[in-house]
DNA sequence: ATACGTTCCGTACCATGGTACGGAGTCAAG
DNA sequence: CTTGACTCCGTACCATGGTACGGAACGTAT
């Protein structure tokens, strides 16, 4: 399915703008001008999704442009590290994350009774 | 127990330039110099505690400033507000990295033997 | 009392990930 | 074949959360 960035844009839900920072930053390549304006096809909705994706795993755009190359390059070595690195740093953000919901729970649980009156903020985060 | 601008930053493993920024940003207060140099005391090592938990959390500084103005002020439901849209903030954002990391564990599988040849990255990850 | 490390303060700069602007070109429907 | 929407491109600007610089004042150990 041939698109213009528009529907590209569209298609990732993200702006027009966006699209092309990606294009400079080297993580969506900017097709030939075919008719005056460029075309984008299917495998550039997927690669879009993909930064979409990555990003919420919490890698850097750089990280993303690598493992774009890495795609459908041969080091699988290197594949396999930046995955497993990647999860490591998830299962600690994951952990300090529940931590803090923890803390808020507690928070909302001390706070909960009243409309006025100081709440214990600082006191429930367990310091 | 009294300190200098350095040794709060150290208890709160932070740089002293990130004192002077939380400073600016209203977060710490200032206190009167005392022989020419601020002293601190625990109440600011308890709030520069309370702000990096704070931001682990999510919270912006912006926020995080509101609970400091919170945990002493009246308005309980202001505060448990605050917790609660966190704390569902939080329980999207857990579900999305643990999305992604299934997503990074299958990439490892799928990218397990060998030391080359391309690895499915885009396609570890269920678009 | 002198030297070395801190503190103080304003101002400037940084990285990340975008978002906005403006003028010219192009495309598709009526 | 004109009109309105969309595209192209460079360049500038934005928010967030800091980090760096540099000279003057201060404070503490020797």
């Amino acid at each position: 399915m041939q698109m213009t960035i528009g529907k590209l844009a569209a298609a990732g839900n993200v702006g027009v703008e966006t699209i092309r920072y990606y294009q400079r930053r080297g993580l969506l390549d900017t097709p030939r001008r075919s008719e005056g304006v460029r075309r984008y096809g299917d495998e550039d909705v997927r690669r879009l999704l993909f930064i979409r994706q990555a990003q919420t795993a919490g890698f850097t755009l750089e990280e993303i442009k690598e493992l774009l190359d890495l795609d459908t390059g041969q080091d699988r070595e290197r594949a396999r590290n930046l995955a497993k690195s990647r999860i490591d740093a998830l299962d600690t953000r994951i952990a300090e994350l529940q931590r803090a919901r923890a803390a808020l729970q507690r928070l909302v649980g001390e706070c909960a009774t009243g409309k006025s009156g100081p709440c214990p903020i600082l006191a429930s985060f367990d310091l």
